[in-house]
This record gives C-alpha cells, structure tokens and sequence, in this order.
DNA sequence: GAGTAAGTTTACTGATGGGTAAGATTACGT
DNA sequence: ACGTAATCTTACCCATCAGTAAACTTACTC
C-alpha cells in the first residue's frame, strides 16, 4: 500500500503478512466463508502464493491457529513464571490473559470460536491448546491450595474441575469485558479470584454449601471428597 | 424406515423430523460444511421439502437454534421456576442444565459452538438466546444476595459480572462432564455452587482476596465497589 | 551482464452444493 | 367418483471457491 509497485519479500516476511491477514478474515468471517482470495488480496499479493507458503487453506488455518495460541500461551506463561507464591502466579496469568484478549481480539476469536466444523487435524490442535492452558491452571490450583489449605488434599480431578471453572468463566467474562470497556484486565481479575479462590479457601476450611432442600435422592451422605461437600 | 413406501406425513410432523435430522448434522458437521442433501435424506425426503417448508439452509439453521434454545431455557426455567429460596432455584436451575446437557448433546452443540461464521440474524439469535440465560441467572443471584447478605447490596453490574462467571463455568464444565460420565448433574452443581456461592457470600461478609504483590499501578486504594475489593 | 533462484502473476479447472422450475402422486372432503 | 389441495420428486441451473499449470519478473551472484 505505501508503495504503487508491489516490492517483492523475502518468504519469511510475505508469510507473516498472509497470516496477519488471515487472522483478521477468520475472525470476522468464520473459517469457511472465509476465501482465500480475500486473505490474499488483503496481503497484497495473488492466491498462488498463499498455496506456495501455506500449502492449502487448512494450512494456512493451521498456521494462524499455532501462532495465535503460541503468543496466548506465552502470553500467560511469562506472566505466571516469575517467582511467587502459586496464589500470585495464577493472579497474574489471569491478568495477561485478559489483558492480552483485550489487546487481540481477532487472534481471541479466532482461538475460541472456531472449533467445530473443522478437520481432524484443526479441533485436535484447538483441543491441545486448551488442554495446555488447562493443564497450566490446574497445576497452579492444586500448588496454591496444597500450601494455603493445609491439610486437605486436592486430587488431581478436582483440580482440573477448579480450572474447568477458571478457564471457563474467563471465557466467558472475555464478553463481559466487551460491554464494559473502562475496567481493567487488573480488576476483573481481582473479581474473579474474589469469587473463585475466597470460595475454594473456606471450602478446604471446612465451609460448605448445602442444597437447601435435596429434592431427590436420599443416598447416604458419605464418601465425600476435599471440595465436594 | 419402516415402510418401503414413504408414507405420507402432515407439515407439522416433517417439520419437526426434518429439525431432528438437522441438529443431528449441524452438530456433527457444523454449518457450512452441513449440506441439505444430506439432512434431507436422513429425513426420508428430498431436499425441495426442505425448502419449502424451512425456506432456506439458514432458515433451516435458525428453526433448530430457536427449538433448541426455547427447551434448554425451558428445562432450567422449569427448575428454577418453584417456590423456594433464589439460592436453591440457582440451584435447581444449573442442575436441570447439567442434566438436559448430558441428555442431549448435538442440541447443545449446536448452540453451544456454532455462533460465529453465521449471518448476523444467526448470531443475533444465539445472542438472545445467551442474553436471555444470563439474565435469569443474574437475576436469582442479584436476589439470592440480597437475601443472604444482609447490608451488602449487589449492583446490577456486578450481578451480570456473577452471572457471566457462572454461565462461562457452566459451559465449560461441560468437557469436563464428558471425560466423568459418573458424575451426577446434581454432584457437578454441587462442587461449582460451593466455589462461587460460598465464595461470594464471604465476600460480600468482608472477606477479600487481594493480590499477593500488586505487581505495578499504586492507584489510590479508594472507590472499592462490593464484590470487587 | 549472463545465469539462476526466489518471488509473483494470469488464467484456468473441477467440484460442490444452494436453490428452483415443473410436474407427479397421494389423501381427503363432498 | 372426482376435484383439489397438500405432499413430494426428478432434473436441472449456476455461483462460488479451493486448488493448479505455466509462464513472467525481479533481485542477487559470480
């Protein structure tokens, strides 16, 4: 565009440039309606090339897909590395998520809602990410309560339904944030952890909530687990 | 199926099996790559029936988002509807949802990851659909608080903001589900109500979650809102 | 300033699948 | 019976793309 005669790239750069492209096109379209025409169009360049560097339009998908989740992922991790307590770890990996999600909503939307409808190939490698991402949280809870809850135990399965919880709630309060654009990655997270990890805390402490009136089932009130009740 | 001879059948009835074939598709294969060929013949029909009684592929797609939505919104609304606290119809309410759920998995599919890619009347319905869920759900706990909180009153925004986290939890425990078949809707309800209802409550009783290190931003300590700090 | 490899394009094909025109068949009321 | 309205089908059109063949052009090397 700043030029009138297209200069000519080396494969590295033109690669980088189809997939900016190609995360905005997705994003807005979805994956099918999506034309690689358009994304070539939009990169300045014809659709031969996108074949050349890309392979086929899965692969060009698949590209997008790997480095938008690789820059989320490193996005969390580099928040949460640094040393700390497990609590403040995961406070900061919430933190850079939303933060990040907020600054790339294309490279969020692409991530999140384009699962279905797609290849093996395309659902397993969106599988994978998540499951690092949950993987990540999971390890982060079942740390933070070994040392703040003292005696309880969390097994591994109530791990993993906590970062159910975590990861799916920040999914979900990505929209929120869309309809409330004054508050900051730092809040919403501060609220988040309010509701979630105060609860878990009491919880492991012996606070638990009861159904007010069981309307079924009368089996015998043993066999409870750590967060279960 | 039954018949050699395809009987026969009343608009009403063809309909309904030409939706049931649909979900079955749209959730198996999602939108675009779903063909009408192919859902017409799974309903024992050929596809000018199709669109002479659901007009178009989209209008197809929206009959199924719109039956799917009202019994899912039925099925927690006819839980949650009884008399009894608002904590127990959350609770009753996110129980049936679990159950309906596991029970019907391409109808959740369907609405669940199929939002984007569409037209805007599509993702303006599941939108609704969404809104309408959130909204419920908001409402029992802006009154569930109110109840149980005493002086603490909760704004409408931060009732959206609990509402978000349930519904994105909700959605996410899900997955989990399906990797536990023996968990009970009522046992998944029960672990997820402990973490955010108790939480809640003891936020709202004064007991806070604040960040280990504020990591940067010294922004007065002021302006503190009720769930938030 | 040839030679060549990387970058790039024009111009096609082939399939898929949404959508429709025109007409055939069955049920049903009178 | 017989007309008629609802149900249903065959056979087609045609726009849209994913993907490709073949050739052209720029830049860099020796």
């Amino acid at each position: 565009m700043s030029d009138k005669r297209r200069r000519r790239v080396p494969r590295q750069v033109r690669e980088q440039q189809i997939i900016d492209m190609a995360v905005q096109v997705f994003a807005k379209r979805g994956y099918h309606p999506a034309s690689v025409d358009e994304i070539a169009e939009m990169a300045g360049i014809s659709k031969p090339m996108v074949y050349l560097y890309l392979d086929s339009k899965e692969g060009l998908f698949l590209a997008c897909l790997r480095r938008e989740a690789e820059r989320l992922v490193a996005a969390f991790q580099g928040a949460a590395r640094g040393v700390g307590s497990p609590e403040m770890r995961l406070w900061a990996g919430l933190s850079a998520f939303f933060a990040y999600v907020t600054e790339h909503r294309d490279s969020w939307v692409v991530l999140h809602r384009q699962a279905s409808e797609l290849s093996e190939a395309i659902t397993e490698e969106v599988a994978r990410a998540r499951r690092a991402v949950m993987a990540e949280v999971a390890g982060l809870v079942r740390d933070g309560l070994a040392e703040a809850g003292g005696s309880a135990r969390l097994g591994d399965e109530e791990a993993d339904f906590v970062a159910h919880v975590l990861v799916g709630a920040a999914d979900s309060l990505t929209d929120w944030m869309e309809r409330h654009p004054g508050e900051t990655p730092e809040r919403v997270t501060r609220r988040l952890m309010n509701m979630v990890w105060v609860g878990m805390r009491n919880v492991l402490g012996g606070e638990l909530w009861e159904p007010p009136e069981p309307p079924r089932a009368p089996e015998a009130p043993s066999d409870e687990g750590s967060v279960e009740g």
